[in-house]
DNA sequence: GTGAAAGCGCTAACAT
DNA sequence: ATGTTAGCGCTTTCAC
């Protein structure tokens, strides 16, 4: 047995109940203009009385504009989502699409059909446009979202290929600013933890940290991949001190990974950060929380989700903004103080 | 100027294209029965050249199924979002919709123009269920969801009334575990901080916890409200402390405040979990990351997002699954040892 | 200023 | 098995 939706008054019968044509009925809604006063108050009447809200379905199929955006998370791993960044994310993507009415739809493509699932969005106008997060490496997603002609906005780039439209925060630049801080406090024995190889975020942030590193002279001890998470962190920090015993500095890709390599650190009896100076990366509330507190490359990522609806609500409009990239910089805490330790 | 949604294939050109009634093609697509063989390859490799894929909108407005429910989430406070919770219970829910075709609307209602959002949602059909969290006091909100004839499932109780499908953490059992621990090892000043008065979770965990001493005839020291922040958990300590110089046991119900009372007792010289032991509760991410690691009521909320999204599937399929409360546990850090402490 | 009529793209009786 | 006919509830020409 379905539940059967209880029917709900429509356009026509508060026309009939204002004693007024549905067209006029329709014109008073939609505040157009060419309605007398009389008749105007006499709909605002029928539908305060009969609780009238018009069906977004029916208006959508009319209009040709759903009145809904996408949030779409891709990505393998089923718990990233979980990372406080999407919420975070989401909050900024929340608060810019207040003022519109346009409902956020959201699609988390971690599984294989959650990704057709995407991909029929793509082409089947569920939505009137689509924000795209966490491509892994050339996603075939990407091409996709290039064939559809609803507006797709990029949070963070592909691996491959310029988006017409995207929102990223400055990944290379903050990376060279934690290289600049080690450097700058006397560290000369670095190693980096990235993040998966096929993500841009990962790439960005290793060259970031090399270019800085380079351009000081100071040579790149170490690296080693691991995959955002604490456990990978922890990991990646036993193969580092495996094939280098001695580091002075670390930067890892994500803070998760960071408090990961914090424990391995611990457990080999290195000191952070008198014997290893640790820098993170994202900012997010767990990094204040570490012991010792991280210091760490901030990210903007609630404005992140804001700029990503706010470039998404213009191209729907049909503006062109450019894309954007957001400043990234650095909160220095204990892991990596800013004056130089007492060896 | 706005932006021409461009046309997509119609079920009418499959029709044609195949040469066959827009009924048979109808048919083919939504694989029901009396469709010759011929006809229903013809129609499949029409839509394959095609790429058609069905309207959505337009598929609604036929079967008055819209093809989506929402996860609403009422509030004041703008950043209760950002709380990793909501995060975990999202992916609970995802998951339990993955199967179906239900997409997910997600609806922050933390501002007037947010929650205006939300009622007009609850009275227009533009989703076929709710899911309703972290009403405050007792919300019109409540009211407004049994008016309305789309199913609504709760996420945590109301402050009043019992709706008639909801799913909950037991909150009361978890924190007279927490009472219980606090007894077993020796604890006999205990104080405790609540969240906001006027939520059902607070009061349920105050609940738990008096009740739990009480059996055990041991007298609750001080109570002071906090507001499920670190910021305001730290506040509450501090009153605490002042009226209460030396208590022996700490119980907040959030781990969040649990982190600002860590920090507050810090301050004051107090060791934990020597002088004070303390658990918080629910469990998530950063209650392993405290120093030391906190000892906490740990709550399913992934799985009170899968339950959620069952429930309100069931209920949209015209089932009427009774409520539900999910068990909690305490999980054992070193914030509150298991076994009594040296004193 | 006003209303009739023709869609929007699909589904669901009801005949055949 | 197949097609015809009405809708679903709203918007939008277009003629008055």
């Amino acid at each position: 047995m379905e539940s059967s939706p209880k029917r709900m008054p429509t356009l026509d019968e508060v026309a009939q109940r204002a004693g007024v044509s549905r067209t006029a009925a329709s014109r008073v809604i939609n505040n157009a203009p060419h309605v007398s006063r009389a008749k105007r108050e006499a709909v605002e009447r029928a539908v305060r009385e009969l609780g009238f809200v018009p069906n977004p379905t029916a208006q959508a199929l009319a209009t040709r504009r759903v009145g809904a955006v996408v949030l779409a998370v891709s990505s393998d791993e089923p718990g990233l989502f979980a990372d406080p960044f999407f919420a975070e994310v989401i909050v900024g993507v929340s608060a810019a699409l207040e003022p519109t009415d346009l409902e956020l739809v959201l699609l988390l493509a971690n599984t294989p059909r959650g990704r057709d699932r995407l991909e029929r969005l793509l082409r089947s106008r569920r939505a009137d446009g689509v924000m795209l997060m966490a491509l892994r490496g050339d996603d075939p997603l990407g091409r996709l979202a290039e064939q559809t002609d609803l507006p797709v906005v990029f949070g963070g780039l592909p691996l491959t290929g310029e988006p017409r439209w995207y929102v990223d925060a400055d990944n290379r630049g903050g990376a060279r600013l934690a290289a600049e801080h080690f450097v700058r406090t006397g560290r000369r024995r670095p190693v980096m933890i990235t993040g998966q190889l096929d993500t841009q975020v990962s790439a960005a942030r290793e060259r970031g940290f090399t270019e800085g590193l380079a351009l000081a002279g100071v040579p790149l001890l170490g690296v080693e991949a691991g995959d955002f998470t604490e456990d990978g962190g922890a990991a990646a920090m036993e193969r580092l001190l495996a094939a280098h015993p001695a580091p002075d500095a670390l930067f890892t890709a994500s803070d998760a990974m960071a408090i990961g390599a914090l424990r391995t650190l611990r457990t080999h009896g290195l000191r952070v950060p008198e014997d290893v100076a640790v820098i993170g990366f994202n900012d997010l509330a767990s990094a204040r929380h570490t012991a010792p507190p991280l210091t760490t490359v901030h990210q903007p990522v609630r404005s992140l989700g804001r700029e990503m609806a706010r470039m998404l609500v213009g191209a729907i409009e049909g503006n062109d903004p450019g894309p954007l990239i957001l400043p990234t910089r650095l909160t220095v805490r204990e892991s990596a103080p800013d004056l130089p330790t007492a060896d």
